[in-house]
RNA sequence: CGGAGUGUAGCGCAGUCUGGUAGCGCACCUGCUUCGGGAGCAGGGGGUCGGAGGUUCGAAUCCUCUCACUCCGACCA
């Protein structure tokens, strides 16, 4: 992004031209450009609630439609207001920065299919009352896809001819319907919803197994990155059908599943997944790892085996599913025709695997698992802005000078910030900072200003240190 | 899909039983005083009561139909 002017910019409206002609946004204007790491509040569009809607049940639900993140449309259908949007973006960029690490290639897919492909699996009547039915003008057949693995099984065999083309991975991150008969919980379970759902082709079953582990190595990345520890679990194949299958859970209270885990789950390394992914031994050992350990949902728990740990490492409690990965072999690609020519001259069914993560869910997810009595706490790499920067005398020449100054900053160094120039008071503004659960906090006031320091306040810990003025941007743009 | 419930101002609610033309708190606007954890006073703006039909001199209120949303269950990423 290019920024004109100078960091320190006293506060003004103007807009300036940078040499092409076009305007830009420096942190100084009122409205900056909507791709600004920084905004100020009394520009922004962020609707706050003081009581809880009562429509909402679980605390995720009720603190993003306090914090003005989303607004329902219909029964589980959400709009994402400019903060819940920043969210949902910065969860979708780091599940596609870890796709394309491990390998997969994103496309993308229509929201509407053709029944066509649907009938040629057999799931356009298996699939029931879920699939949202749709005639066209001509009185064809559609539907709101619920999910792809007969599109892009399609895609994949119109574009694949010989074992030269395996193996691949194809992913997209893509809004997608199910009717579900009664939606609830706000995002985690709405009816329309962003899902990632990658899609994987092989020649043989080592090779599917190694597609397999690249996703499963993929997801601890993903999900650690977001500060989640979503731990693997055998899983039940559900209606997509195959053999293996592993779900992610994060834990937390509200969770929809009853999970039982080994203690040594929490003290392994979930932050180092450094790897290469076409050593298949070394991702295989590291599969081998997260899956040799006790863990289960209720539906596929063994009570027998639990108990053969030591009663110390046997833990329970409730799950939310935010991953879910298949390897179902021929299920699509024999019916769909995905045949491809061997070494030997000799077609071959492919075999393949679809790897899902709920990329809308995940921001219900990571509130549930993430916030205390006064409003959600974001883990910085998917903060909507990295820290408030909060004026607490707008008006007053002083704080208003301090405040634009490091403002100006900030926006320069390209560190997100809210800053709340308003002139509401004191209390409000922390309390609604407090909700909207930024990491960082910025509290610039005449008191401190006397000596020349901010007071930087941690959202999670609470803790808060005085931080000279002068210090303030090194210390967030490092 | 079975069971229960709710639709009245942006949000939370009262009013409905016992019909008489809509009210409270928060939010919002103006002014004054305030100003480091959701301020006080004063003055304002905003709803035709989910929708349609009916009963009645008169309907938020009674009757019929309908739509939407929520909760429990079954189901599910």
């Amino acid at each position: 992004m290019t920024v004109l002017g100078h960091s320190n910019a006293a506060p003004q409206n103007r807009h300036h031209l940078s040499y092409t002609g076009f305007r830009v946004n420096r942190p100084g204007s009122r409205f900056p450009r909507q791709d600004s790491p920084f905004m100020r509040l009394s520009a922004y569009f962020l609707p706050i609630l003081r009581d809880d809607p009562k429509e909402a049940e679980i605390i995720s639900h009720k603190l993003m439609l306090r914090a003005g993140m989303i607004r329902q449309e219909a029964a589980g259908s959400y709009s994402w207001l400019p903060l819940g949007f920043r969210v949902l973006k910065k969860i979708e960029q780091i599940v596609r920065e870890e796709q394309n690490r491990a390998g997969a290639i994103e496309v993308l897919m229509p929201t509407i299919q053709s029944a066509d492909l649907w009938r040629k699996s057999g799931r356009y009547d298996a699939y029931g009352k879920e699939m949202l039915r749709i005639k066209d003008r001509h009185d064809r057949d559609m539907l709101f896809g619920p999910t792809n693995e007969e599109m892009i099984t399609d895609i994949f065999r119109h574009g694949a001819q010989s074992y030269r083309d395996l193996p691949r991975n194809l992913y997209h991150i893509q809004w997608k319907f199910r009717d579900e008969v009664r939606p609830r919980f706000g995002v985690m379970r709405g009816r329309e919803f962003l899902m990632k759902d990658a899609y994987s082709f092989d020649l043989d079953a080592e090779g599917g197994r190694h597609s397999y582990n690249k996703m499963f190595v993929s997801y601890l990345r993903t999900f650690a990155r977001m500060g989640l520890k979503a731990i693997p679990m055998r899983a039940e194949t559900g209606p997509i059908g195959g053999k293996d299958s592993h779900e992610f859970l994060i834990l937390a209270d509200t969770g929809e599943s009853q999970v039982f885990f080994d203690r040594d789950f929490y003290d392994m390394d979930w932050t180092e997944f450094s790897i290469d992914y076409d050593d298949a031994a070394a991702v295989g050992k590291l599969v081998e790892d997260f899956t040799s350990k006790y863990a289960a949902t209720d539906d596929k728990h063994e009570a027998a085996e639990f108990e053969k740990l030591p009663a110390d490492r046997r833990l329970s409690g409730r799950g939310i599913e935010v991953g879910h990965i298949f390897f179902f072999g021929s299920k699509y690609s024999e019916p769909l025709g995905a045949v491809v020519q061997g070494k030997d001259g000799q077609p071959v069914t492919v075999l393949s695997g679809s790897y899902g993560i709920g990329v809308s869910r995940l921001v219900g997810a990571i509130i549930e698992a993430s916030h205390d009595e006064a409003g959600i706490i974001w883990p910085e790499p998917v903060a909507p802005f990295k820290l408030a920067l909060i004026n607490l005398k707008a008006g007053d020449s002083g704080t208003d000078a301090a405040c634009e100054k490091i403002y100006g900053a900030l926006g320069a160094k390209g560190v997100e910030v809210l800053y709340d120039d308003t002139d509401a008071r004191p209390g409000a503004k922390f309390a609604t900072m407090d909700l909207i659960g930024l990491p960082w906090q910025v509290i610039i006031g005449p008191r401190g200003l006397k000596d020349g320091i901010a007071e930087v306040k941690n959202r999670r810990t609470g803790e808060r240190s005085n931080v000279p003025l002068t210090e303030i941007v090194d210390r967030f743009s490092a």
